[in-house]
DNA sequence: GATGAATGAGGCTTCATTCAT
DNA sequence: AATGAATGAAGCCTCATTCAT
């Protein structure tokens, strides 16, 4: 169960190939996963697209799952301190929640492989691994509700829908972004996640 | 789960067995794959918890797949219909947009096993299904956002948005509704829908 | 077991479904099986070549093997038929061999689907059924046999040569032809036949 | 049958397991695929004769199929490396070629096993792997039938059968050989083989 | 640190045959 | 005379994981 042992890059020559191996596997591994899903990529591919052996992957990793639980740290963690920055910030609570709403959109579009597996392969996990990784989300899910509910609270946002219903509304629209954002197309991260935190306190307006 | 009627035995001695073997079949993996994901539930499992054999299974549906297929299809008929009803009656825009979002809503909740197993499981099939599926889906989209550029030329909705962010909004949250809506919880379907149909009415207020 | 039940064209209309049932089935399978071989063609397919369901096979014969014994038998009975009438003429020896020799490579080849089934076949029969096959093939051989033996001791062919490995040494070559005769190339039927006839003949002077 | 050592135990404890896998296995399908067919020969009997399992048995061959074509393969190359040198040595062509109608027989009855199961899969492999196969059969054929031609041109043979036939005429008996050739018999290798040889050179005389 | 051979359980699918109608 | 649903056994193959080196 040796997992987060990515020691960092070692100088690194040019054909990459100093990049550390769990560096090496945790990357072909999530892209293989965002591509084919998790059940169909074989141990086997992962460490033919990483370069190594399978007893190298079993020396870092204690098995398949724990690729993916490091996968899923890796964003969780990343989401969880920006959010707890942006809605410590001293600013009006519209503005804090527009922000909370834009950058969790641009922070899914920049990891999309990541967050592609997490939304699709949660729930296919062990029923204990997947109550550890809901817990992880659900305090997430609690600070962003609590912005919400200030803003209710002072009047500033509509009560006529429960705060709970509309932070799902726009985890709705988050998880749904690997189902339609390209990067070539014609708007931007910031573009869409400007457009999406708009959408979400338009329709909070009293 | 198991949300939509797999009660309706015809006939019936005591033990079911009246039902129709494909019905019977297909209940039963409506049901497993809701539970545990297609990847990981067995054709075993699913003759098991049908009665019936694999050779029967096979007799009736081509492959795994086609199960998969046969599920999708009960639900993208059901929904495409009832979308080109609502989308054509005479009544204005805004009232056509609210009544077709919200039963998107009330649809989904009533087949919840059939929906999730659809969003789970889409992006895992082989290429060449997965472009039919789209195909039929992307029929659905378009008639939902010709509704919102309608509303959008008459000046009745804004355009602050483009119309096709605004239904990938809106069809988010119809996709997360397997991640959070409970049948248990408070909100009645009826109830769920028409909060998100307000909220995605509120969001397009000029 | 009702095997041989083709009871002969009943008028027959101009769509050809009034052939009798049993020979639409024989005709069926002999092309499949030519074509696939007979373990990797399934019943199924052949019940939909015939235009008939598998109930309507099983009528008419016992098993799949049956269907191979009937398709055996057909080229069989004519071949020995055949020979008997030719080595019982009242000619030279040296003129009823090759008669003999040239008759079983046009038979075979007028019959070539079925003679490759056999050839193909017949060793991954039940050791039963392949004892009863290999004993009616084994008269057709002995006769044959039995022109070659005639002429050595009458000194018109060679003894350098035991007969029955000339016989297997001309069985071999028509066993062989349907590695690579075809009917659209340069020579006709009996044209082959009466080449593979003189090449034994020639092997054969003393 | 079983022909060809599969007695190479190298150094080997009491049981033979010190035999490589692969051999062992190669050398159990040969037995079996000759024994029984290769449809009728399931990869579970063939791990059972080799002592090992499935798993073993899919790291080191790709399928079933590659089993095959590795048998192929050895007797291919033996006998293609074999006609290279007969043919190509200082001597007249009626020696050459006498030489080479042997010796393909002496080598095909040893290999007995490997070429039966050869001459009766062929036919029943894909499409694909059909047409490689033949491909390297066919060189064979043709530097065979170079050396009648040969004959042929120099007037040392008769021109009475295209030398195209002449070839099939003499492979059909080397295919049969699997028919009626017995070890215990009271030919051997050699004594066949020379029959033959004189079979087809004595009908190539003008 | 890393190899790669081997395991063993389980996965999907095919098929000849039977039987009630 | 013919149907076609259903059986049940068997078939080929995949895979995460372990272990001796």
């Amino acid at each position: 169960m040796r997992t987060r042992a990515d020691t960092d890059t070692t100088g690194g020559t040019e054909d990459g190939s100093a990049v550390p191996v769990p560096r090496r596997l945790l990357a072909a591994a999530t892209r293989l996963f965002a591509e084919q899903g998790y059940d169909r990529t074989s141990v086997q591919e992962i460490v033919e697209a990483a370069g190594v052996t399978k007893g190298a992957l079993y020396h870092y990793f204690g098995s398949k799952d724990d690729l993916l639980h490091e996968i899923y740290g890796r964003l969780l963690r990343l989401q969880q301190e920006r959010l707890d920055l942006l809605a410590g910030r001293d600013a009006p609570v519209e503005q804090r929640l527009r922000e909370a709403a834009a950058d969790v959109v641009v922070t899914t579009i920049d990891n999309l492989d990541d967050a592609m597996i997490f939304f699709r392969t949660m729930h296919q996990l062990s029923p204990e691994k997947q109550r550890q990784v809901r817990a992880e989300r659900r305090r997430y899910h609690e600070r962003f509700r609590a912005l919400v509910e200030e803003g209710q609270r002072s009047g500033v946002f509509s009560t006529a829908a429960p705060a709970e219903l509309v932070v799902d509304y726009h985890f709705g629209s988050v998880h749904h972004l690997g189902s339609w954002y390209r990067p070539d197309g014609r708007l931007s991260p910031q573009q869409v996640a400007d457009h999406l935190a708009d959408l979400l306190l338009r329709s909070l307006r009293p």
